[in-house]
This record gives C-alpha cells, structure tokens and sequence, in this order.
DNA sequence: AAAAAAT
C-alpha cells in the first residue's frame, strides 16, 4: 500500500473497498476504549431529543435542489489508524534524496526564459461568469408566516438544560484509542554498534584526501594573538648583571628531600611490562610543522623566563620522553622554568605533587610534560575512558592549557579533548566515543557528561588540579570531590597553583598519597619585575582616576568585583573615550571568546574584568592591572596582579582604595608581601603618569568601532525578519564554529546572571 | 561575589 500512496494515486484510491466494509462494521474503535477504561463508569446517554431542534420542525424545502451530500453513501469515518494500513517511514523505498544541487539544473531567476505572461483571459480561464442575477429563480418571500412561530420560551418544550457533565463520557487520554499501537522504540533489533575499527578501511594520513585544513581562528578564539616582538628590547643572556646563583642548599631550600622510596608500596602504574608504542607511523610531520609555530608562540614565553640552567640540566636531563625533548629543542626550548627543574622529576616518578610557582612561572609545563611522558605506555584510552584528567576553574583557561598542550599531546601520538561549558556537547560527546587520553575540563561540564555516560573516570591515572587552592573553595570544592570520587583510589594527583596553601589540606587528607611539596617561591608576591601602588581615593574621583589608569597606550586589565560593576565600568570607560569590553561569566560563551580574543590581538586595550581572569590566563604585555575594586584576600591579589609581569616582564599594579577600605588594603598588602602602603591620590597624580597614563579625550569610542571589534560575525549577512522575495544568494555557512558559539541563543546564562546580579 | 551545566 505505501507504494500505491507515494506513486501519486488520487487521494480517493485510498481505500479498498475491503477497507471501506471494515469500517464500516462494528461501533468504531474510540467508543470501546472509552467504555472500557475504568475511570469511565458512566455509559454515554442518548441526549434527549430536543422539543426546540428546529431541523426536525421545519418543513422539508422543496425549492432547491436535493443536496448531493447523502453521507449514508459513505463508510463512518474512522479515526482509529490500527485499521489503517501502517504507515511506512521506510525510507529505503524511495530513492535517497539529494542535497547536492550540483545534480540539480542551475535555478535560474532570468524571466526570460519563461513563457510571457498572459493577461488574455481567453486562453485559459474559459467564459467570464455572468453576474446577471435576473436567470436565477426567485428569492423565496420573506414573510415569515409560513413558518411556525419560533419558540423562545424554554420552560415549554425543551426542558431544563443539562450541565450534568457526568452523562457525558469521560475524556479519554488513553492513546489506543484513536492513535494505534504505540511506536516501537526496541532497538534490540539492531546490529550492536561496533567501535572495532578492523573493520573500517586503514585510517589515511594522506592529508592530500582531506579537505584543506582552516585555519580561521574566528570560530571560538578570536583573532590570531599578535607576536610581533620587535617593540622590546633585545633579550640579555649576560649573566654577569644578575646575582650570583647560590649552590648552597641551606640558604632557601631546607633538608634535601628524601629518594629512599623502599618504604613505599608499589606503584600501580609500572608500566614496563608492556610493549611500547609504534608512534613513528601516526605522526605526520607536515602536520607537525604547521603547528610548531602556534606552539612556539603560545608558550615559548612561560618558558624562557630568567633563570637559565646548564644544557645537561635541560629538559633533556630531566627524564621526559624524547619525542617532548626533541620537540621543545625544535624550538629552541631547552631550559626548565624552576617550578619545572622542581617537580618533573617526581612527577615522572609517578608520586603525587603539590606545585607552587609563582604566577606566570610555566606551571602548566610543570604538570603536562611529565602527564604526556607518562601516558606513552603503549596503553590506549578506550572510549569514554581518559587516562588524565586536567580540572581547571574557568573555561578560559581550560582552553589555553588545551591550546598549550596541544603540540605536545600530539608528538607523543595521544588524543585530548577540552570538555568545558558553553560548547557544543556534540562535539566533546564523539571525541569521547573516539576516545581520549587527556581530558582538560571545568568541572560542571564534565560531571554533566558523567551524569550522561558520556564519559567515565574510571581509568583515569593522573588527575591534575590546576589553580588548586581555588578548585578547594567551598563553591568548587562539591563537584571536585565529586569528581575525584569517580577516579579510582591510588592513581596519581598533581595539584598547582601559586597560592598553595593549607586550603588543599582537604583534597589532600582525602585524595593523595604521600605528596611531595616544592615550593619554587612562598605564595607571597616574590616577582621583582612588578611595581606596586596602592591608592587611597575619594570617591568622587574613582570613575575618573580609572579613565586615567586605563588611558595608556599598552594593555590593561580592569579586575572589579562584580559582573555588574565590569560591565558599568567598561562603559564608563568608552563613554570617557577609552575603548574598554568587559569580560565576565554572565556573558555568553561567544562573547567571552571575541572579548579575550580582542584584547589578545592588541584590538582592544583594555579588559574590565572580574575574578574569572584572575587566574591563569595569560596574555602578552600586559603592562598594567588596575583593581577598581579591592580583591577579596592576598591570594585573590596575588593571581590578579599575575596577569602583569609575566616571565619576567616588566609590570605595574595599581589598586585603589576608598578610605573604609584602607585598614583591609593594608593588611592584605601585608599578607601579598607587597610593600605598598595606601597613599593618597587625586586624579593628575604623577605615579598614575609613571604608567604612562594620560587624561582621555572625553569623546566617547564610537558604537561602531565597539561592534566591529566584538560583535559576532553576522551569519549569511542577510538583513533580520526572514527573507523579503528576491533570488537567496548563496548560503554563507559562517565559520564552522558556529556550532560552538552560542551567542545568539537565550542561554541559561543570560537567565542566571539576571537572577544573580539581583541578589 | 564569582565561578562552574542547563535541560
């Protein structure tokens, strides 16, 4: 039958007559069903015929024609579909539909080559209707005494109105009755999916059988960062104008640490017993070579830093795998930052760290080299099953510790995935199917993904807590031991930040085994190439002092407190004639990436920030961070005036404080180790000059010039409120990362930072 | 207070 349907047969075929006499037999299907449910005790009564039902009062007309519509020539109509032939969804049958238009004629929009239109009504329409109404019969008089008199009156002949609903059935949601058997949901019936891939044709790394590679960062990153260099002074390896190292351990570094590890039970994780991994025929060196060059920039800064080691205290020295050695000399990267030289070696051993560098010291290195050198075992992540686990606190930086990592993880032939939210789940779900071997995750997506079997982490062996002081805060600290939960016990835990302190004391109690401590600096601000200010304020002056600070010509980062408050500030700040953007977690995913990408590329000089990029988020020559607002304790201050003088920059930091705030500042600038006392200062002053601060013009940024720089790329270009007639152009697909880039949608975050920002 | 998931 469902071929007979789709060949175009008239609508009319569509009973046999077959069917017709079944349908026409028997009370109709819906009826029992409502009879038969049990919450329809009542059986339907005949409404009483009514005295005032006037059809059955009036006489038959005879002065038109008998109605060609006697229905008692045609079946009930049935709406109960099980007597109706299934439907067929089989799409087998017909032929695949194609959505190449190449196999499709060119549409063409040139009128010409259609018939012209004709206006002579003659040579299709036939004869003009006549509206001469004298051939048609009379109209019947309208006296109306021919009738009976209507009956208003009710009492009389109709008999009170029933509003007893109870003779009336009762409705009936039960599907069977006029919907048919429900659809059938077993798969069981299908071939068990497979994710052996023996059966698959060899993968290719012919990369000429691929579609040409984008490198169009826009999608979710922004523009390309900028390393033109050639604005500093040239580097200086004269190791005479610095002091004098100090081989003496005692002067800093206490008792030397203990490698006698007999007491200790055996590692779970030996893997020498197992063949090691053939990586020479997946690496593909073209691929490779494209990505140096990201990859020399996006970290060579967190990695030549001050200190300089001899050759044979390289990385080379330190134990890593040789593919990371040889590809950090690739670039030039032989020397180990201090936190690096520190924990690698212990970390390759397989124990458990705790890493404290100061801010922009190359944590990140500290913890991934050693995790990469590890996971070469020969072993493979089976799907939804990582082997490392990367937890960070901000998207933002779950996405440079991916991007950092990324060259690395793909010399050593392994596979990471960044599992944050705002993204696509679709995409972070099949890289899992896939399978992963380092997974780099905010916590909330990736228990979301837990919750979903997306994922399981029960395979993991190395888990790393990056910013762990921070992950250990009541507000991380549920979904983190969460999280640890569903790792196995034993596997090994890193934990980094800058500001380690007794706040781990429980995720250590609870998750690590015997950790070894280095600590390259105390969590006090120890980075000699940073300037601090700490400015007592009226309040009357604050929107103008911080106009003052910001108008510079390098970059600044604005750190407020609230997400309110950076967006008040960020506009404040272009209304004075400064080009500002906030960045905050009441933003949408797309948002927050344009922002940081704007400030990155050197298109926007300033960042109104809140906590969110407090930590870890580096971004080149930044010269200056202004905190509007004070931060919240030492630590806070610590990481937010990070973000300056990374590498051994040079940086200056500026806090303003109102008088009640003076007390608070003074003691945290105590606790920072920072020896800037509150002092007073009025807009003009001359410390605010030093920074290469100016008064702003006053002439508000143009929208236009705010838009172009931070508004998402319009899709398709076409004008809002559909389409207006007219030949579509070519569909403009946008940037892949669309899928990626939720600006556009009513997200839960629009809804929640409504909702918080009130409270 | 901010951050971290949105169905």
């Amino acid at each position: 039958m469902p071929k007979n349907l789709r060949s175009g047969a008239p609508k009319k075929a569509r009973w046999t007559s077959d069917q017709k006499a079944a349908a026409k037999k028997g009370p109709k299907k819906a009826h029992r069903g409502q009879s038969a449910a049990p919450s329809a005790g009542k059986t339907y009564a005949a409404r009483p015929a009514r005295d005032g039902d006037r059809r059955s009062e009036r006489p038959e007309r005879t002065d038109r024609p008998a109605r060609g519509y006697d229905r008692s020539e045609r079946p009930a109509r049935s709406y109960d579909r099980s007597e109706r032939p299934a439907r067929s969804y089989d799409r087998s049958e017909r032929p695949a539909r194609s959505y190449d238009r190449s196999e499709r004629p060119a549409r063409s929009y040139d009128r010409d080559d259609r018939a012209p239109r004709r206006f002579d009504r003659d040579d299709n329409r036939g004869q003009r209707r006549d509206f001469n109404r004298d051939d048609r019969p009379q109209r019947r008089e309208s006296t109306r005494d021919d009738r009976p008199a209507r009956r208003s009156d009710r009492s009389e002949n109709r008999g009170p109105r029933q509003y007893n609903r109870e003779d009336r059935p009762v409705t009936s949601f039960n599907r069977d009755d006029n919907r048919g058997p429900r659809r059938e949901f077993d798969r069981s019936d299908r071939p068990a999916r497979s994710y052996d891939r023996s059966d698959r044709p060899a993968r290719s790394f012919d990369r000429s059988d691929r579609p040409a590679r984008s490198y169009d960062r826009d999608d979710n990153r922004g523009p390309r960062r900028e390393f033109d260099r050639s604005d500093r002074p040239a580097r200086s390896y004269d190791r005479n104008d610095r002091p004098a190292r100090s081989y003496d351990r005692d002067d800093n570094r206490g008792p030397r640490r203990e490698f006698d590890r007999s007491d200790r039970p055996a590692r779970r994780f030996d893997r020498d017993d197992r063949p090691a991994r053939g990586f020479d025929a997946q690496v593909d060196p073209e691929a490779e070579r494209m990505e140096a060059d990201t990859w020399v920039k996006a970290t060579r800064k967190s990695i030549d830093g001050p200190v300089i080691v001899e050759a044979d205290n390289g990385f080379a020295g330190l134990g890593l795998a040789d593919r990371l050695v040889e590809r950090l000399a690739r670039d030039g990267i032989t020397t180990p930052f201090p936190i690096q030289a520190a924990t690698i070696p212990d970390a390759l051993a397989g124990k458990d760290v705790l890493g404290r560098g100061q801010t922009g010291s190359g944590k990140t290195l500290a913890f991934g080299l050693p995790m990469l050198s590890r996971l070469a075992d020969g072993q493979k992540s089976a799907p939804r099953r990582p082997r490392a686990l990367v937890l960070v606190p901000t998207r933002e930086l779950a996405m440079q510790v991916s991007d950092a990592l990324e060259p690395l993880v793909h010399v050593m032939g392994l596979r990471h995935k960044l599992v944050a939210g705002g993204l696509s789940y679709t995409t972070q779900i099949n890289a899992l199917n896939r399978g992963v071997d380092v997974l780099i995750a905010t916590p909330g997506r990736l228990k979301d993904l837990i919750e979903r079997e997306a994922v399981q982490l029960q395979a993991v062996e190395i888990a790393v807590l990056d910013e762990a002081d921070h992950m250990a805060d009541m507000g991380f600290m549920p979904e983190v031991t969460a999280i640890l939960d569903e790792m196995p016990a034993g596997g090994q835990r890193l934990l980094f930040s800058a500001t380690l302190d007794k706040g781990v004391d429980k995720l250590v109690e609870g998750y690590l085994t015997d950790p070894v401590t280095h600590s390259t600096d105390d969590a006090k601000a120890s980075v000699t190439t940073m300037e601090h200010h700490v400015l007592l304020i009226d309040p009357m002056h604050k929107k103008t002092i911080t106009a003052e600070v910001a108008n510079r010509s390098g970059r600044t980062v604005v750190f407020v407190r609230t997400k309110l408050g950076a967006d008040r500030v960020a506009l404040q700040l272009r209304e004075q004639g400064v080009f500002a953007a906030a960045l905050h977690g009441g933003l949408n995913q797309g948002a927050r990436n344009r922002v940081l990408g704007a400030f990155r590329d050197g298109s926007l000089p300033v960042l109104v920030a809140t906590d969110v990029a407090a930590r870890g988020i580096h971004v080149d020559d930044v010269s200056v961070v202004l905190q509007v607002d004070p931060p919240a304790d030492h630590k806070d201050y610590l990481h937010r005036s990070g973000r300056t003088a990374r590498a051994g920059d040079k940086g200056t930091v500026v806090t303003l404080a109102l008088p009640h705030q003076r007390r608070t500042m003074e003691r945290m600038a105590r606790e920072a180790g920072i020896d800037a006392m509150p002092t007073k200062a009025v807009p003009g002053d001359e410390r605010l000059a030093a920074t290469g601060a100016v008064a702003p013009s006053g002439v508000p940024v143009p929208e236009d010039q705010v838009r172009r720089v931070l508004e998402a790329p319009k899709r398709g270009g076409r004008p809002s409120g559909g389409h207006r007639g007219g030949p579509r152009g070519p569909r403009q697909g946008g940037p892949r990362s669309y899928r990626d880039d939720r600006s556009g949608g009513s997200r839960g975050d629009r809804a929640s930072y409504s909702r918080s920002s009130r409270g």
